[in-house]
DNA sequence: TTTATTTCGGATAAATTTATCCTATTTATA
DNA sequence: TATAAATAGGATAAATTTATCCGAAATAAA
């Protein structure tokens, strides 16, 4: 569904906003044990989500990866979704054609539609808040 | 969403079913040319999906892929998925958490149910019969 | 100003997916 | 039986994704 890039930002960002909220920025080291995934690659992830203003980084000792505590609640999975593997699941076609839509459908055009609008819906809809809160009160996890 | 070798698998069911209804049998060289795929790829994908029970494969001269006509209908998406990308669409963990689950869900766990569940029952329940006829009246395309 | 810390970014490598090529094997027909 | 036509399958290459490494640049604090 997503690739392993957009997974590691999805799971990264969602860490970083558990962090955010007491005040504490991480390290790309912290990050990648704590979603485990690996650091250097994650560290380019993060990268692509600073220079998307999805997140933000502070270089220099004390620094790390941040998001604004008042902005927590703004960021959708779809911009993080967006950054990352591009609206390729939203707007490609199903099967790949270069011209699908209405007038010209693939042959999943019409069954893939419905999938299609309730996974956009659902990353336009979820913000990172829900999630960290989720994650700090134990009832999502990031990994194993 | 589907990997490419997929798409191909899928779309290649497609025509020869179309051409299975007229009793014809096609070569690669025909379904690639369908379905604007590279050819000896496409001929890979086409031996696993013989392998899988998906098609038939006739070799020599006059040979080619059918598939029986009597069997159209009962060939669903999902069994065409299955064989080339496995089940992880369905079974797999949004996020890539190896132990995902109602116990131990991650954080878009609950926010996938539905879309994971609408995507394979729509697999389930879709057949090839129906997709080959929309193509065949014009109402669908495998291409372009 | 120096030092330690930390992100940034380029180069490169490993793994996977996609794609090509060529030979072997099978089969219908002349 | 010989021949031509067709799939099967192995070897290999190209492209993409995933992953690693290391030096440069920036920054806070001593």
């Amino acid at each position: 569904m997503f690739s392993k890039a957009c997974e590691y930002g999805i799971k990264a960002a969602i860490f970083i906003a558990t962090k955010s909220y007491e005040g504490k920025r991480v390290s790309p080291k912290e990050i990648s044990a704590e979603i485990d995934s690996p650091q250097a690659f994650t560290a380019k992830i993060l990268q692509a989500l600073v220079k998307h203003n999805i997140i933000n980084s502070v270089k220099g000792a004390y620094g790390g990866f941040e998001i604004d505590k008042t902005n927590i609640g703004n960021v959708k999975l779809s911009q993080i979704v967006n950054a990352i593997d591009g609206d390729s699941i939203y707007s490609g076609c199903g099967l790949g054609l270069e011209k699908c839509d209405e007038n010209h459908p693939c042959p999943v055009h019409d069954k893939f539609k419905g999938v299609r609008d309730e996974l956009k819906h659902m990353l336009e809809e979820t913000n990172l808040e829900e999630l960290a809160l989720n994650i700090k009160s134990g009832a999502s996890f990031l990994k194993l």
